[in-house]
DNA sequence: CCTTTGTGCGAACAGTGTTCGCGGTTCTTC
DNA sequence: GAAGAACCGCGAACACTGTTCGCACAAAGG
């Protein structure tokens, strides 16, 4: 055991004289390791049973450590769930942009198929997908700068970069606003590609939104009554309905 | 001070003398009281903090009783979370169909104004929204056969009953489902009135998790980065993308 | 008038998040 | 290599929560 531990010193050591940058201690290490043994604690409660029922105290059961101790690794309850939160939207995206990837080169197509993922993976995982869009956890409240935001970003900027390859491919047919466009539409769509019409960014906040209800229905089993455990079903027809609007007939 | 509760004993014994059915004895009349100040109480602190950080003991300071002595009214707290979420269905319930109700003749009309009490009432309470349409409070369930289902159920009748009516007036065209209908959807149509095509349900359906959507959003400011406090612009522009979808140009 | 029923409360129990101060380990610096 | 700083983990405690139990008292019914 002694042997073992002098080893990785000097492991360490000699990792921190190569390069000082990127220096892994045994203490940093095994910090690293315990807080994924917590995060993956405290993720297993939530996915048994739901987010706001997380106990800093059952974790620390979970991995044999006293309460207290959690303290060294996370300022309380409200850090851990920050970070879990930014953890779920960020592989919210991540199922996102893989779906989009994985799937072939017409840019509908593709940008279904972000769709279903964004479903599937809430559907998989429905606590952690009412950690970020349901009820906020009573005395939690984001960061402004935190890594929330950004992570929350990422999944919009996902499936509005998908829509608008869509566009580019020349197949969608927006609809006229029938308003004057908000400076920040306008803005928003100048930044994110000039020659972009400004009825697309409300037609793909839309869009979310449509989708979004089914999923949050389908995750709140709000729709069962009418589909039962197959609400897919229904999901892919809206889809479908979703494409109409955008002017594509499948 | 003691004649008043003499007389109120003598009233209680008539009425109790002439129809034993409604007999509102004092004890009864007091009972009733305290369930609704127990209720005002909780609806009070569920608006402020939310409805997972409802205090048993919080409602038992405010209204000047003991913890214990609640439980005289009610079985625990998610007794009293049952019967507020039935409220919150009704409420919601209620301003659909007050919405429906005051807005002239035209079907359509009297449509979108029962989705914009629905926006509304979400809006002005949101907590409550998110009662009944957020994330399930954690040891709560809801009872199988209880007064949340029929009372969630009033909700989707206002909103059918006048998609249906709109449909009655021939301005919708819903366009061919793109499948089989399902025998769920198929029951549910001729049930509600034989001569409706059965793709009008699921269109009513995806209207609802559209527009629903949209208010979820809203209520929990994720759409505040791109409209800021005015996210009605964006509502009422998603209820033009939906009367689009269903046929009906503004 | 006496009995039954309903009402309210204090105390207690098990659970929670969080803070504090103490030992012991590990790293850093001289 | 030794001294000092930084870090880690824990037990105890505090304030809070929902819930149960038994006891006292008021109201209702015979």
């Amino acid at each position: 055991m002694r042997t073992l531990f002098a080893m990785s010193r000097v492991f360490a050591k000699r990792r921190e004289s190569r390069h000082t940058e990127i220096m892994t201690t045994r203490r940093e290490r095994l910090r690293a390791a315990t807080i994924e043994e917590i995060k993956a604690a405290a993720l297993s409660q939530i996915a048994e049973a739901g987010g706001p029922s997380l106990s800093l105290r059952g974790v620390a059961r979970d991995i044999g450590m006293s309460p207290a101790g959690l303290y060294r690794y996370y300022d309380g309850r409200d850090a851990l769930l920050t970070e879990l939160i930014a953890d779920a939207y960020n592989a919210l995206a991540d199922a996102v942009e893989a779906g989009v990837l994985s799937s072939g080169d017409e840019p509908v197509e593709r940008f279904v198929s972000g769709l279903r993922n964004y479903r599937m993976w809430a559907i998989s995982h429905p606590n952690r997908f009412l950690l970020i869009y349901g009820t906020p956890i009573p005395g939690y409240e984001a960061p402004v700068g935190g890594p929330t935001v950004d992570a929350s970003r990422r999944v919009g900027g996902a499936l509005f970069q998908s829509g608008i390859d869509a566009w580019r491919s020349g197949v969608l047919e927006i609809p006229a606003l029938g308003r004057v466009p908000t400076d920040a539409e306008r803005k928003f769509a100048s930044e994110l590609d000039p020659d972009m019409p400004v009825e697309l960014v409300p037609a793909m906040l839309g869009t979310w939104a449509h989708f979004h209800g089914v999923v949050t229905l389908e995750v709140l089993h709000q729709l069962n009554w009418m589909y039962g455990d197959d609400t897919e079903v229904f999901f892919e027809g809206e889809i479908e309905r979703i494409l109409k609007s955008l002017g594509i007939g499948m």
